[in-house]
Parts: C-alpha cells; sequence; structure tokens
DNA sequence: TTGACAAGTTAGTAAGTACTCACTTAGAAT
DNA sequence: ATTCTAAGTGAGTACTTACTAACTTGTCAA
C-alpha cells in the first residue's frame, strides 16, 4: 500500500497510466476497509491527493472503478505459480504435499494482501456479481483440478472414500478461517505461526485426525515429511 | 409513492411494542442482506410499511436501531442449549460427540438464521465494534471452555499433542467455511446434505483424517460407522 | 360524545452523494 | 517566446441521506 502521503501529492503532475494505476492502489485499500457503498469518491481523490473530477477522468464511474479494482487484484498473476505446485504435487501423488501447497497459498494470500481477501468479502456479501464470478473464473479451475484428483486417490485406495467436496471444504475451511480470524476480523487470542509450519499442522490434521492413535500409523517415523516411497520424476 | 396496495400494512395502527418488534424484523432482514452503509431507512420504513419517521419515534438514529438488532440476535437465547450440549458431551469425555454437537450447532445457525451470520460478518468486515464486542462475549466462553476440555484430552492421551487452537480453528473453520459457501455466498455446486450426516462426515474427518489407513482403528471396530458402505454415491 | 394521547403522516432540512462542466495550468514541441 | 494539449481544478448539479417539526388520525376511557 504505497500511498503517496499528502503533502506534495497535490502538486506532482502524472501521466495518465501512472495515475490511473496510483487510484487502483488507494481505490483498493479504501474499498477494502470500507466496502463499495462505505467509500466515497471523494474520500478516494482525497487519498490519491487529486481533485475528485480527475476519478472520473479515468474511470466512467465509482462501479467502474471498483471493476477495475477487482479485475486488477484478481488475475494478478499469483496463481499460476498456485496451480503448477498443485499439479507437480498431483502428478507425483503426494497428497500430502498437494494440500500443504494450497494451504500455503491461501495462507501467503491473507498475510501479504489481506486487502484483496476483505473486498472478496465484501464483494461477496454487498453482493456484487462481476466480482464473484471473477472469482470463481480464477478458483474453480483449482477447485475441479483437485476434486477430480481426490476422487481419483480415492479409487485408488489412497484415501477414505467419502464425500469429495467435504475434503475440500475441510482443507478450505480450516485456511480460510484461520486468515479471517487473524487478518481479517483480527481475534487477538489465536496465536501466530508461519505459514509453513500452519500449512503442515492443518495437512496433518487432515490427513491422520486429531485422534491419537494406539496403533502406530507408518506416517509417524520421524518429524518430517519423508517416508513414504521414493516417488519417481514427473513424466513430462 | 410507496404503492402498497396489496397489504393492509400501513392502515394497521400497532401497539409501540409490536412496531417496535416489527421493525427490528426488518431492520435485520435489510441489514443482513446489504450492510449498515448499504441499507437505508427509507428503504427500512417502506419494508415494514410505514412512515420514514415512525422509525425514529422508536429509536434515536439508525445506529441506535442497528445495535438493537445485534443485540437483540446476538443473545437470543440459543446457546444456552449449546452450551448444554457441549458441556454433557465434555462430561462424558465424548469427544467426537462433542464436535459433533459443536457442528451441528453452528450448521442449525447457518440454515436456520442466515441472516444472522451474514450481519455478523457485515458487522466484522465494516468494523462495527458492538457487534464484534457482543460476538465475542458470545463465543468466547464456548471457546475458552473446548480449548481447556482439548488441552486435558490431549493429557490424557486421548488427542494428540498439537496446538489445541489448531484444532478448535480446524472443526470451526471447516463447518463456517460450509456455511459460508453455501449459505451465504451461495456456490451451487456445493452439495447439500443434512446436518446430522454432514456433522458427522466433518466429525469423522477430525478425528480420523482422510487417509485410508491399513491398519485399523480401534475405532472403527467397535461402533458403526462401517469404512466403506458408506458415500459411493459421488457426485454427477 | 368527547377529548386526551399515542401512533402515524407530510413536508420539510442540512449535509452528503456521484458526477459534470467550464476553466486553468504545466510543460513539451514548434 | 508561442501554441497546443493533456492533466488537473473549483464550483457547481441533481439527487439521496439521516433526521426533525408540526400536523393528523385512530382508539378508548370518561
Amino acid at each position: 500500500m504505497s500511498a503517496m502521503p499528502e503533502k506534495k501529492a497535490s502538486q506532482i503532475r502524472m501521466s495518465s497510466r501512472e495515475r490511473q494505476r496510483q487510484l487502483l492502489d488507494v481505490a483498493l485499500n479504501a474499498f477494502s476497509r470500507r466496502g463499495f457503498k462505505g467509500t466515497t469518491t471523494k474520500e478516494i481523490a482525497a487519498a490519491a491527493g487529486v481533485a475528485e473530477a480527475v476519478i472520473f477522468q479515468h474511470f466512467s464511474s465509482k462501479e467502474t472503478l471498483y471493476s477495475a479494482v477487482l479485475d486488477l487484484q484478481l488475475h494478478s498473476g499469483g496463481e499460476q505459480k498456485w496451480m503448477d505446485a498443485i499439479n507437480d504435487c498431483m502428478e507425483r501423488d503426494d497428497d500430502e504435499g498437494l494440500f500443504r501447497a494450497f494451504a500455503e497459498h491461501i495462507l501467503r494470500s491473507y498475510s501479504e494482501d489481506p486487502s484483496l481477501e476483505r473486498v472478496i468479502l465484501f464483494a461477496a456479501l454487498e453482493g456484487h456479481q462481476q466480482g464473484m464470478a471473477r472469482m470463481y473464473q480464477q478458483v474453480s479451475p483449482v477447485f475441479h483440478r483437485m476434486l477430480e484428483y481426490v476422487t481419483r486417490r480415492q479409487r485408488q485406495g489412497a484415501l477414505r472414500k467419502m464425500n469429495p467436496h467435504a475434503i475440500l471444504v475441510t482443507i478450505g475451511g480450516m485456511v480460510h478461517h484461520y486468515g479471517l480470524l487473524t487478518q481479517i476480523i483480527d481475534v487477538p487470542t489465536i496465536p501466530r505461526v508461519s505459514h509453513k509450519e500452519l500449512a503442515r499442522l492443518f495437512t496433518r490434521i487432515l490427513m491422520d485426525g486429531i485422534q491419537e492413535n494406539t496403533s502406530p500409523k507408518k506416517k509417524n517415523s520421524g518429524k518430517g515429511v519423508p517416508a513414504k516411497k521414493r516417488n519417481r520424476k514427473a513424466k513430462k
């Protein structure tokens, strides 16, 4: 959030592109904090250090600006790496790695860019269909790939035969809920832990449950991830 | 132009108490759909079938009305039964029953009264401190009791020794996330299942994990949750 | 019937709201 | 220097917002 301080901002002349970009930054910040209805164009202009009219030279309406903010944020590139990491784990049949990668991405998203998550939640609550459509567009490929994968692994006997949606809701819920509590609602009593550790913890609960087991599971040798068979390299 | 021909609402004279109660109902509905900022007093009055001024004969301001809505909803009594059910399970050291009761209550809350959950989320996002304070006041006793319980059961060797917060975030996250997706955001692809079955499914994941186990767990031998027969009905 | 009074209405107000328009300025090309 | 244009401004517009004041109406006890 590199919103320019208001001191000299009113003297600075920017190119159209720069100003537009700055307005998008400033607007994201405002919308994420107060929602669409709770944010005024006057506020945004003030935060950008320009007259209100400038906004309407770049965006034909407040709605348009809002949509542009969502668009910019929603395909800002991070998800390709996500998809790659997930695909990689899937090819190796690395269940635990898959869920961990999934969780880590979401946790990172919450801590690096809480504004984005806030603005998405606001869009959902305020019923901004475009924001929702964009979000689905981004999330659903991952969701469907994972559904397929889980179903296959269930057929192979590696995962329990239960509703695969429930599995995805479980891991997604754990992580989003943690993100919501710590980054959006900011409940102070929840302890903050590193993403890697959290992702591992959640994944372990998902895979093995919380019940202490009298019969040792093969998984529990030592501390780390290793165990399992040497996985064969990807078949690219 | 009010244009309310069908109902005789505009003709009905109510006692102060009745009208106040009706306004609270109507306002909850409005605030839960559009948030505080997105709801106008005019709208609320129209929905109640009265002139706008009537609102201000019962509530000194829009803020006051909003607070009254939150107050009324937040201690509307349901949570005592929740606490009782939970305490009961705790006394019997019934881990699975505890988490199931916990989950069932939340699921019920989402499906019986999505407005309440929406309005809480709005309050959190819009930064309405009173709403948040009330919510903590309601949730945190349960939260702390469960934290204590989990810690004790870990000492007794019944539950794995892991961060107890993580366990609560896990079960809470699963359920709230499901509620969010199905009731608030209304994602159509998520299949709807009965509360009881869902709570059992989530609890089972929490307790045992999703990994197919080669060595049978003691839990599965005794009681009737045959690992295989359920849930062959994958989604179409 | 009569009034007293609570419940309800009509018609405002002042302060926002998104958005527009006629205009000034900075600064590079001529 | 002069001109041209894009960037930016200030003062508006038409409308909505929460909220108020002064009035009207239904109901019920006397």
